[in-house]
DNA sequence: TCTGGGGTCCTAGGACCC
DNA sequence: TCTGGGGTCCTAGGACCC
């Protein structure tokens, strides 16, 4: 069977943009960020500087490394002109990945749709991709990021597992620092000593399921396809706080703006949610988590942001040595397939601890929908919640938020 | 002057029902 | 009355991916 399925990534996809847009930047060691890099260009990757880092660090590592401020705008345009041409040999596209079985009459062999879509993306964007085409998604994606930088992988049918075992186990699936380490503690450093490990052996050291999935990886037997209509079963949102005070006046307000922007992503796709989560980062980086399921979804910023409020009292008040927090996220999961008029009104509440009067729930509903409409005619900015105590300390921009975020 | 933001999946214990 | 088992839902925490 031949190779149909490609993976397709964008060589440190923000800093190669920043040199696009900058061509004094090229060939320079720079970074898009400040206090935490978001991206590094491969002259700053070669000190050791990598995404995650605090600045700080970088700098350290890196003494002629370049800031630069994010061009959050550009980088959604051209990463979805990337998929644009995936798109143009096949409809068949998940996330990153194409399979173009049905589209090689037309366009010639894998590798030479391949080859086409790094030279448009090239010529049209300006960028380097680098391109893996295997059998499966979980080979492809490797062979994409073997090809690293600016380079093309086809893993010949024959020889998958060849290719696969010499490789280090970080570049699986599934394999994260955590996972990673406890491999290393029983001499697992390659793909193919995993493979070799007893899957009993392995289920052990990692739970059944990861246990499981990392055996059938390994032996290249993990048959997954690609999805295209994907939607999502939570949507989130949170920010980081410094070092602030747990204190009402601080967290009310950030929570009130991360309710709005959580609540109206689900009124505009009509996707109500009936658990709302909320995590509470200290200021050791330790996070809690508490959580509670209505009865019936919800999709109104008040409600959200009232119940999210009563929950991060309760982590507070069941931490109390915990003067200072870090960091406050609201998610919203257990989302509904279709919305009615009437799941929108605000009496999901289950318990008597805060039933709205039906008119106030009307009132704001009222709100919520007049607020989405201004906001579909003069954008985000024009009206809010608490928008204004906060834009001061937010420490990302919306336009980078909004680029993270899924489609409901 | 230590660590961004939006997601998914897995695990494990407890409640509750049959 | 005591004991056992399975299924489902909820909650909390952790690891990982993009």
């Amino acid at each position: 069977m031949e190779p149909t399925i490609l993976h397709a990534d964008l060589d440190a996809f923000y800093a190669s943009v920043e040199q696009l847009l900058d061509p004094a930047l090229r060939g320079k060691p720079i970074a898009v960020g400040g206090g935490v890099v978001l991206a590094a260009s491969y002259e700053a990757r070669a000190f050791g500087v990598r995404g995650g880092m605090p600045g700080r660090r970088a700098r350290e590592l890196c003494p002629g490394l370049i800031f630069v401020g994010g061009h959050f705008a550009d980088y959604q345009r051209l990463g979805d002109a990337a998929i644009k041409v995936l798109d143009d040999f096949t409809p068949l596209v998940d996330e990153a990945f194409a399979d173009v079985a049905g589209c090689t009459h037309l366009f010639g062999p894998p590798a030479e749709i391949a080859a086409t879509v790094r030279r448009r993306v090239r010529a049209e964007l300006g960028l380097p991709i680098s391109i893996g085409v295997a059998r499966t998604k979980h080979l492809a994606k490797i062979a994409s990021q073997v090809a690293k930088p600016d380079g093309l992988v086809v893993v010949d049918p024959n020889t998958e597992l060849a290719f696969l075992h010499d490789l280090p186990v970080g570049l699986m699936w599934g394999v994260g620092p955590a996972t990673k380490a406890r491999l290393a503690e029983i001499g697992i450093e390659t793909i193919g000593q995993l493979a070799k490990t007893h899957s009993g052996a392995l289920r052990r050291l990692l739970g059944p399921a990861t246990g499981e999935k990392l055996a059938s990886l390994a032996w290249n037997r993990d048959p997954r396809k690609l999805e295209t209509h994907r939607r999502s079963h939570s949507a989130g949102a949170q920010s980081a706080l410094g070092r602030r005070p747990a204190e009402a006046r601080i967290f009310g307000p950030v929570l009130l703006h991360l309710a709005d922007r959580v609540a109206s992503r689900l009124r505009a796709k009509s996707r109500p949610g009936r658990t709302v989560t909320v995590r509470v980062r200290f200021a050791d980086l330790r996070a809690v988590t508490r959580s509670l399921t209505l009865d019936q979804p919800i999709s109104a910023t008040a409600m959200l942001a009232e119940i999210a409020e009563e929950l991060v009292r309760g982590v507070l008040a069941a931490n109390p040595r915990e003067k200072t927090i870090s960091l406050l996220a609201i998610s919203v999961s257990q989302l509904e397939e279709s919305a009615e008029l009437q799941l929108e009104l605000p009496l999901g509440l289950a318990d008597e601890k805060q039933r709205p009067g039906s008119r106030q729930g009307l009132a704001r509903f009222g709100a919520d929908r007049a607020i989405d409409k201004i906001r579909q005619r003069f954008g985000r900015e024009a009206v809010g919640y608490g928008a204004v105590a906060l834009e001061a300390r937010r420490s990302v921009p919306d336009a980078f938020r909004e680029l993270a975020e899924k489609e409901l």
